[in-house]
DNA sequence: ATCCAGTTTAAAATCATTCTAAAGAGCCTT
DNA sequence: AAGGCTCTTTAGAATGATTTTAAACTGGAT
């Protein structure tokens, strides 16, 4: 179901320079690890020229290594796994995660959100009307919105490392 | 096309019309559990009498399990598991998924919001305009909000159940 | 080239959750 | 009260994405 793509002809020409504004427009992919503080090693530079072409997509550690193959390489899980944190610490990826493993079960069934601060693992309650969605988009034809859930993580404001 | 959700009135499940009866009244269980078609077991009762008191707090299936140890009883955990599930199915309890396990990394970096259909494992990016926010608390002190993710669960109209 | 901290690797470990099949319990009907 | 049928519970095994481990490897500064 993948198609086939050659790392080698990625290039970030088209890139819309969307994404940071802090970060200069870099000459290839081994600089923009270099800036991110990670060395441009053949794992890293196979995955980056997979991810960051500019297309806006979702991939899991498991259909990326797919890609990888398909694309006539190897990185261990363990390496993916590894680099798309690493990606998404620098700021190149941004992590979602749905549902699955680790829930809680809040006894307040009344529509309302949370902080959640992850260094602590806290999750506190934010009043309802504290949250004021003013627009939602409709759900995809077909479809009917089921729940909203926003989730506002915060962490200390002083930077603890 | 769709009705357009109301701006104003930010109302935003649609779950069973399940009363929150905040009297802790023990005869009541047994037919709160009866309504919502599960035989009050011992171990169901056990379970709501510990979280269907009108407190409003947040328990891990450990954590409860904990608590069930505590109070001199005991249940186990695949059926904690079980009757978890059953609770929040009935609209007795609200599972709140913080983070871990199962992540799509989304190369997208730009701030936007998903819709997740839960049947097919669907996401769908939603542009960021399409969801307005028009107020967002304040931290708790001494914190900073960090991300805010929105996650607008979708299900087909027609109920496939 | 050399060296070493940073990386990668395969395999094992983790861990919340779900599944399995066998035993047990509710509850409706006699 | 007993029978019986179904729903529940249980212990333990299975699952599966992710992390950890310890050893082997490599990028790049000296």
């Amino acid at each position: 179901m993948t198609a086939h793509f050659d790392p080698t002809m990625v290039k970030l020409t088209e890139q819309k320079p969307s994404q940071n504004t802090k970060t200069p427009e870099p000459a290839n992919l081994a600089e923009i690890l270099r800036l991110a503080g990670l060395r441009p090693t053949r794992q890293r530079l196979a995955i980056a020229a997979l991810l960051l072409d500019g297309r806006h997509r979702h991939v899991t550690a498991d259909s990326l290594t797919e890609e990888i193959v398909a694309a006539g390489l190897y990185v261990s899980s363990g390496t993916v796994y590894n680099t798309l944190n690493q990606f998404t610490h620098a700021g190149l990826l941004r992590r979602v995660v749905i549902h699955n493993e680790y829930s809680l079960f809040d006894t307040n069934t009344d529509h309302h959100h949370h902080f959640y601060e992850a260094e602590n693992d806290q999750l506190v309650d934010i009043p309802n009307d504290d949250v004021v969605l003013a627009q939602l988009p409709n759900a995809p034809a077909g479809h009917e919105i089921k729940a909203v859930d926003v989730i506002i993580h915060i962490r200390h404001k002083t930077a603890p490392k």
